[in-house]
DNA sequence: TTCATTAGTGAACACCGTTCATTCCCCAAA
DNA sequence: TTTGGGGAATGAACGGTGTTCACTAATGAA
């Protein structure tokens, strides 16, 4: 009975053909210009198929979203392992903002669209992003036992960092970091490059929650 | 010719209540389910009239985002201002937050839509939410003038600081921060409440980034 | 009383996500 | 080889969206 063998793959053969139809459409043309039309069009099947393998868009972007996560955990978590504590969770901010920076859509749906987080009951979603998620909060653990951050509960400094980063890139992603260009507001970073901006605010930052002594 | 002054009144009169409009249909039935239909409907005017007073949505959501940048600046600056520095800090960022988490969809307007911030020039928007972000300025140079924040950049720290808690609201109305209920991850403060874990950890923050010697 | 200018209308267009009656095709059984 | 069943695939159709534009109504000046 290699037959149904054949046609389990051949399904999950389409459904990943999708998933990356859909991905490439958001890097080409912007999250906003995928339609199921268009999706179905890239992966030359009607739109009706799309709906025998995702029951809708959501369910659909929920699983670009997890192929989202993977990529992400993939591109941030590689730094040096015997690197210091802090110089990790230096690198490991940076990798994250640079990620944003150069995937918005896959950002956009990551971590700020609305509409596929709505029915997540239990699901597999999130393992990726629950492992980004350990992967600060370890790094955040192994400074405080370095003696370089004071405190004893990684998971909310981890979440302070987390919301810091986020801020700042989201921020960027949005347009609102456009305020800094322009003669809106007189500063001294003003009408320097952004993206240098937020990396320096970054490690400003560490700075200040961080002790020297270490 | 009162009859000119009288139109120009009329036309502000309705471009007012276009904008209330969509703002209390945002606070009924959330941002997606505004559509110019549903506002043209509840001006009791055509949906071609809409177009006369905005050129297109967008435009118009332009025009919702100034006032609801007009709300929160009144909101959020509503500080007893002979408090000491760091105090009005601390109230400035828990007021921002509370306002986010009060009215999610205008936060999703002012600062994570993509589409209303394409198309700014110059023009006179972020009136309002250029006043808040001075005023979140001048509060850290205070607490820098006062000695409880070191260094020399109050917009740097400024600029961290929204960053910080807009990451934080964002991540909340994006219903991001749901990976701590449940059992995905086991820290401490999780299953607590989402809001309360926000203003604690904005505490700590400030806590770690000011000096006690104060 | 005429007439030009303006405000207002709503059907029409092209698109969207989603459904479902229909067709197609492949494989097992006869 | 023929037949028939069943899952896969289709695409027209539905109700929605933002936007346009030929049209009508009203108003104030001449």
């Amino acid at each position: 009975m290699g037959v149904l063998e054949r046609k389990a793959r051949e399904r999950e053969a389409l459904r990943r053909q999708i998933i990356e139809a859909a991905m490439q459409l958001f890097r080409e043309h912007g999250y906003a210009a995928v339609s199921m039309r268009k999706i179905a069009q890239r992966v030359e099947y009607s739109v009706g198929s799309l709906y025998l393998h995702y029951k809708d868009k959501d369910e659909l972007f929920l699983a670009v979203q997890e192929e989202a996560f993977a990529r992400a955990f993939a591109y941030i978590q590689k730094i040096p392992s015997n690197a210091e504590p802090l110089t990790r969770l230096r690198q490991l901010g940076e990798r994250y903002v640079r990620f944003g920076m150069e995937n918005p859509d896959l950002y956009r749906l990551m971590f700020m669209m609305e509409h596929p987080m709505q029915a997540l009951p239990k699901n597999e979603n999130w393992k990726s992003g629950i492992y980004l998620h350990q992967f600060l909060t370890q790094t955040v653990r192994d400074c405080m036992d370095a003696g370089v951050i004071v405190g004893k509960d990684p998971h909310r400094i981890g979440f302070a960092l987390w919301s810091f980063v986020h801020g700042m890139v989201s921020l960027r992603i949005s347009h609102r970091l456009s305020i800094y260009t322009g003669d809106h507001i007189d500063c001294p970073f003003c009408n320097e490059d952004v993206d240098q901006l937020m990396l320096e605010t970054h490690e400003h930052i560490l700075q200040m929650i961080t002790l020297k002594s270490a």
